[in-house]
DNA sequence: GTGTTTGTTCAGCATTCGGTCAGGTTTGTC
DNA sequence: GACAAACCTGACCGAATGCTGAACAAACAC
């Protein structure tokens, strides 16, 4: 699958970005500065670049153009903090294919990724299965056998997250971090509440839940599909 | 499918050119600089040039002029300021096939450099289809069945550009950025506007949109054309 | 120059959505 | 069986989002 270099210097950020999209199946490496960002973009062996703009040594501005000017077009993704130095246009001047403004929601940032990698090693991506539930990223659609469900934006961000972990028991915090904002501050009755609305959608009368509750835990995509 | 060079200082311009073409299938590489330009045209190996006028080093003037003198007659699409130094007739003497006044809006640069390669390379693509709706870019023309449905310019080319995508959700803004000049800074209820204006021609009464509505996220052309 | 078509902006309206909350219900423990 | 913790559920409300018709401006044709 998809390699991506991550350069960020927050290290906070950097582990759990990195940790989601690994998650998401992305093989994921890491710049902690400039120097050795370019160092490893300049090997040329990633398929997308993910770059903060703010870095020490060689900013990421820099290294979007030094890559560029060195006919490298690897796509770039950038990310800069809202009331920064460098603004929305200025980051496209480097070069880059597209940015995201700190901070940033997780679904949107695989999202972007992903629309950046169509392009080139992500292209017509099959569709998530689970039993006869089917999801498609690319179309943003979801199937119960051959009927299509109607879910919401919030609502499908939260059932692709656990179909792309299906099978797996994930804490309302887990859920919470990788689908809102990662500074939201709510109850995290919030995943309670999706994961009711899901249900309602998705569930086949008199048959058990497609999401399990596994109390005291969290919840989990069964890989049957309910 | 074909293979382009394009010879464009500004970062930005280039990037956003560069992804643009490759979203409509086409292989490109970039050069920064009038010297990597003329040293990569040289080779040739393109099917069409797109050269930027005004470049460091050696100018898009002098690197026509190289290329037609070595015996080279690539189909080059030339783009100049709509202020610059160099005016529309200088920019065919120059042994370009074509020029594009900046700022452009991508469909015209896609038209254009179909209509270059349809000398060479392409030529006879087919009408794209959904459901039983069918949209001939060549002939810039639209059909509902049989009938035909009048559209103008700008409903073309949206519709296009979500034909040409069909099936993928895209928002607003990449409708804009696709169809609208590169530099155009408006209201993202245009789209809107847009898409209501194609719906009153191209929907069948009494059944769903053709194209739908992803709240929060953007519109759809379904494939199978409503 | 006049009239028409096309493109863009605007403002009001309708709808939907997302998040919060306040009980209610289940589960497990003592 | 009593209790607490965890989870479920339906209702509510403000805000975001999209829809729509009309007005205005620019481009074009005659």
């Amino acid at each position: 699958m998809a390699k991506l270099l991550l350069i960020e210097d927050d290290l906070k950020l950097a582990a759990a970005v990195r940790r989601g999209l690994e998650a998401e199946q992305f093989i994921v490496e890491t710049a902690l500065n400039g120097t050795d960002g370019l160092w490893l973009a300049m090997e040329g062996t990633y398929d997308a670049l993910i770059i903060d703009l703010m870095l020490p040594e060689i900013n990421g501005f820099r290294i979007c153009r030094d890559l560029r000017e060195a006919g490298d077009w690897t796509p770039i993704l950038v990310l800069t903090a809202k009331d920064g130095e460098f603004d929305q246009t200025e980051a496209l001047d480097t070069g880059a294919d597209d940015f995201l403004t700190k901070p940033f929601s997780f679904p949107v940032l695989v999202a972007r990724l992903r629309a950046l990698l169509r392009r080139s090693v992500i292209s017509g991506e099959p569709p998530l299965e689970a039993g006869d539930l089917r999801l498609d990223s690319e179309q943003r659609r979801v199937w119960r056998g051959s009927e299509e469900i109607q879910l919401t934006a919030r609502q499908f961000d939260v059932l692709e997250f656990l179909f792309r972990r299906a099978g797996r028991v994930l804490s309302k915090k887990e859920i919470m971090d990788g689908v809102w904002d990662y500074d939201f501050a709510g109850d995290p009755n919030i995943v309670e509440v999706y994961i009711r609305r899901l249900r309602t959608r998705i569930d086949v009368p008199f048959q058990r839940h497609a999401i399990e509750t596994v109390r005291g835990v969290g919840y989990r995509l069964d890989v049957s599909g309910g």
